[in-house]
DNA sequence: GCATTGACTCTAG
DNA sequence: CCTAGAGCCAATG
């Protein structure tokens, strides 16, 4: 498992229960910026493997992206986020300005982000 | 190493 | 609001 890969999964699992990220958002606050389909690789490459709270990760439009219609499907990640108060609506969409996560300079500190980057990172997901 | 593959994103129109 | 197209880059074979 590469570092990318474990910096994908560390800042997955401290998304807030009730709250989502984007794919972008991940990538970004990990410090590569345009990695995003990356993000999406690694969860459904890891799905069912590691223990991550892959629901709250939507796109950056607030629309559920996931592509599985078995065990991992838009329903089942519906369901999940509903469970946790987070409204999804019947096309699987979402407000991101009600319910996007923002991490603080704190929270991204184990990234060792540079200082200008880590705060332009932080002012863009307003 | 090279080509292919995406649970992506941004811009333009 | 929608669509098309270009750019993106880690992981795989």
């Amino acid at each position: 498992m590469s570092p990318f890969t474990q910096k994908v999964i560390l800042m997955i699992q401290k998304i807030p229960h009730g709250k989502v990220v984007s794919y972008g958002q991940v990538a970004a606050y990990i410090g590569v910026p345009r990695a995003s389909r990356q993000v999406g690789w690694i969860l459904h490459s890891t799905e069912g493997k590691v223990d991550l709270p892959w629901w709250r990760v939507v796109n950056n439009n607030g629309y559920l992206s996931i592509r599985g219609n078995d065990t991992y499907s838009k329903s089942l990640q519906k369901k999940l986020l509903q469970s946790e108060g987070v409204e999804v609506d019947g096309q699987f969409h979402l407000s991101m300005k009600e319910f996007r996560y923002r991490a603080t300079a704190e929270e991204l500190k184990l990234f060792e982000l540079p200082y200008h980057y880590l705060h332009s990172v932080i002012s863009k997901y307003v």
